[in-house]
DNA sequence: CGATTTTTTGAATCATATCAACGTACGTGG
DNA sequence: CCACGTACGTTGATATGATTCAAAAAATCG
């Protein structure tokens, strides 16, 4: 058998423990790393000319992050990762620290997989913030993701959404009344 | 050498003609094809509620294009896609239709650095749409497919951009007196 | 608790959409 | 190859959704 095998490689990675605010990726830096979350809450984000955050992900359990841009090829981190709870993940040594031939097929078939739903669900979210409006992108946010509404800091899911803060806080409200 | 072989599968595969305006592939069809664009220039999109079209990704020369959402699972197309002038591709048959034995391991690599590739795109253009005003978007999309300008309609582009074809007009106006 | 952060609210402003009208370009059939 | 019809791009007037700034209320943290 191959060296790496990429489920089984999750699950016998070691354990690190995260506290909340903690910075597990720097933009620029060299990504050694991905994260599988075993409890907690991640997010990635980058930061605008202006220094405003964008987050563009929120990693909760069972979610793996980490560049996965840079997954096979030597490259800067393009975003920062940071813990939004006190957060435990199992540590993935990054594929650049292996031999592509060391990888096995199936492990290669599960990346892929992992890809195209990635794939599925950035398309998915390019699709709503082009047709949607602030009011419709959060009611989608609460239908597709009803447990982080109450672990994630408001601001941070009008980040994700690509609102402000105010602007979040009149959407609930309008909404409140509607029903 | 196993059957399916990605790169070289490429170059061998049949070529088709595709008029302007020919639909490939229709939202809710089973996909059975890949597209790889030799000449011309493909469009993927989305029909809102209110039959408004959402173009989230242009396929000139070079480009593969593909629900590559379902790439390894059959799932019914998320999308349509279109020829936006007269064009060559050559049909790759889709993945479904080959056992996963039969891929070999460069290939399985192969596609996850297009994967890759595809999710940083996407990703960038996610941060995009959350943190920049139409004018900023317009100016990078000049920049990033210089050669598109010329060929598509700026409609589309507006459509890319989400915003109305109005919207770009004014913003394409605004550019113009600023030089 | 007190201090800091987060959320809410109000008022003014801005970016972009909408609707309608007009000129222009384009391709299609005669 | 021209003429017509349709699609495309521009412009103006108005409407709207969302931002900004400021301040108060509420929640959270040490």
């Amino acid at each position: 058998m191959k060296e790496f095998n990429f489920p089984d490689n999750i699950k016998n990675s070691p354990l690190r423990t995260v506290k909340k605010g903690e910075i597990l990726l720097r933009n620029g830096e060299l990504p050694a790393e991905l994260y599988y979350v075993v409890s907690g809450c991640l997010r990635g984000y980058i930061l605008d000319q202006k220094g405003k955050e964008h987050i563009f992900i929120f990693a909760p359990e069972d979610w793996i992050i980490g560049d996965q841009g840079s997954l096979l090829n030597s490259a800067p981190a393009l975003f920062n990762i940071d813990a939004i709870e006190d957060t435990t993940v199992r540590v993935i040594r990054h594929l650049n620290n292996i031999k592509l031939e060391d990888v096995d097929r199936g492990s290669l078939i599960q990346m892929n997989k992992k890809f195209q739903n990635r794939i599925l669900a950035l398309q998915t979210r390019i699709i709503q913030l082009l047709s949607s409006s602030a009011e419709e992108r959060y009611t989608s946010f609460v239908q597709t993701y009803p447990n982080l509404l109450q672990r994630v800091p408001q601001k941070m899911i009008a980040s994700y959404l690509g609102i402000t803060p105010e602007g979040l806080s009149r959407v609930r409200k309008k909404i409140a009344g509607k029903k």
